[in-house]
RNA sequence: GGAGGGAUGACUGAGCGGCCGAAAGUGCUCGCCUGCUAAGCGAGUAGGGGGUGUUGAGCCUCCUCGAGGGUUCAAAUCCCUCUCCCUCCGCCA
């Protein structure tokens, strides 16, 4: 959620938000709804300032002379029992309205939309493609099963199988070994969370439709951890000694992925189930682009450790989404497709959801809300893909990277089909 | 699933419908005292919104004692619903 103060006053603010292609108008429209509602605020509090010092008044006085005060007390009562409906709406209205407006881009952020975004720098060099691509060579090592999850689950699942689900066992605990050496605790948490925490979260109403529900509406599957992760302080006050506090969550994620018909449908580059370790930091404000620097450079060692080609993308106003601030992808290699796919995003939301989780921080008695950041540290099932390109031997083998070795147990799967 | 008990400030823990945003203690901050430390003495110490002012001094006011409704001139205190926690019974990993 926004600061609505700010966006009364900084003209700045307002320009952020605009950037983000907000539909022309909307800002007009919560800043009148916030005047309606602060202009019947003030009449309203002066009525219970009125009403509090009469009620007080009748406790003090004598017994003979309470019935008299009391009527003219009722008398109160009934004014403001026919102000407060209308107060009532107009604070409905304004949260309504204001829940749609996105969090400002920051002014470093490229305007425009996912074509203009702009590519920071490039790691690693363009290979050519492999014999197979990523969803044959994996049905042919016998790594993945598609077309029988297909027939038990439906389209976008999968089965990780033999080899496959054993990397990816050893891809969890390599970034997760990583996370808690930098400091990271790490965290399984609940993957059904409650309606109110997909508020809170920021997901909904927004990315309403790409959530599954379960339990006749009561519960709803997460998309990421971040979201039981953002939840884990809601309405705390934290120590700013104890920031940043920084949580490696692990994870299954669930999407539905509407509207993505006929995209990227072969293999399990997009599947409505996969598993994920993600990064959450609550970060004092002063110091949290600093620390979407130290995510970034994390999420950069996990990837390079793997010995992938990738690119750094700041992300364009239009394309951040409603809550970032300022987000950089990477962007991995795929040598099948000779071009850059995303793998991993990371994402610095300044205050904008800690405003709606009550999460704050205090410095020296002065508290303030929270930043809060997260990023990808491994989106499993994606990595894996992209190994399945990169290391594709000529002979048809598939050899593991360095790092995993001390955790799948193997280094070598001989050529298959 | 059944039966009870509970939720108060950073923490522990009082609280008769009005004198309670809230006793007391702990912790913390400042000051005094004191070779150092500890102890002692004194003072201060919740959050959020709005207005005004300044620009992060202040002043006025409203709201908040798990959440949301209700009764009342007046609710931490009474009633209802919900959430969470604890104890017991049953059931099941």
């Amino acid at each position: 959620m926004i600061d609505l103060r700010r966006l009364r006053t900084e003209p700045e603010y307002r320009r952020g938000i605009e950037r983000k292609r907000v539909r022309p108008g909307l800002i007009d429209e919560v800043l009148e709804a916030d005047d309606e509602r602060r202009r019947l605020q003030t009449e309203v509090q002066k009525l219970r300032e009125r009403q509090n010092a009469a009620s007080k008044r009748i406790g003090k006085a004598p017994p003979d002379e309470r019935p008299a005060l009391i009527e003219a007390a009722a008398a109160l009562k009934e004014e403001l029992a026919a102000l407060e409906p209308r107060l009532a709406e107009a604070e409905a209205r304004v949260s309504s309205l204001v829940l749609q407006l996105p969090n400002p881009a920051d002014p470093r952020v490229p305007d425009g939309g996912e074509e203009d975004s702009v590519v920071l720098r490039e790691v690693g060099a363009p290979t050519p493609a492999p014999a197979l691509d990523h969803a044959t060579f994996g049905a042919v090592m016998g790594f993945v099963d598609t077309e029988r999850a297909a027939e038990i689950s439906g389209s976008r699942f999968a089965y990780l199988l033999r080899e496959g689900a054993l990397l990816e066992l050893a891809l969890v605990q390599w970034v997760m070994s990583r996370l808690v050496a930098e400091g990271f605790t790490p965290a399984i948490p609940p993957v059904l969370v409650r309606e109110s925490t997909m508020e809170e979260a920021g997901f909904f109403p927004t990315d309403r439709n790409q959530v599954y529900e379960v339990d006749g509406g009561e519960l709803f599957l997460v998309g990421t951890s971040e979201v039981p992760l953002s939840g884990l302080h809601r309405r705390e006050t934290l120590d700013a000694s104890a920031l940043p506090l920084r949580y490696g969550g692990f994870s299954t994620c669930f999407r539905r992925e509407a509207g993505t018909y006929g995209k990227d449908t072969r293999g399990i580059f997009r599947v409505h189930q996969f598993d994920k370790v993600e990064m959450f930091s609550y970060a004092d404000p002063e110091h949290s682009w600093d620390e979407m620097d130290t995510l970034l450079a994390i999420e950069e060692s996990i990837v390079g450790g793997l010995g992938l080609p990738y690119r750094i993308v700041d992300i364009a106003a239009g394309d951040l989404g409603p809550a970032a601030a300022r987000k950089f992808d990477i962007e991995v290699w795929l040598p099948s497709e000779q071009r850059y796919r995303e793998l991993t995003s990371c994402s610095n939301y300044l205050d904008y959801s800690a405003r709606r989780l009550g999460t704050r921080v205090r410095d020296d008695g002065d508290t303030r809300l929270v930043h809060t950041l997260n990023g990808t540290a491994c989106a499993v099932g994606r990595t894996l893909l992209f190994l399945f390109e990169h290391y594709q031997q000529p002979d048809g083998a598939f050899v593991v990277p360095d790092v995993l070795r001390p955790y799948t147990g193997f280094e070598r799967v001989e050529p298959r089909g």
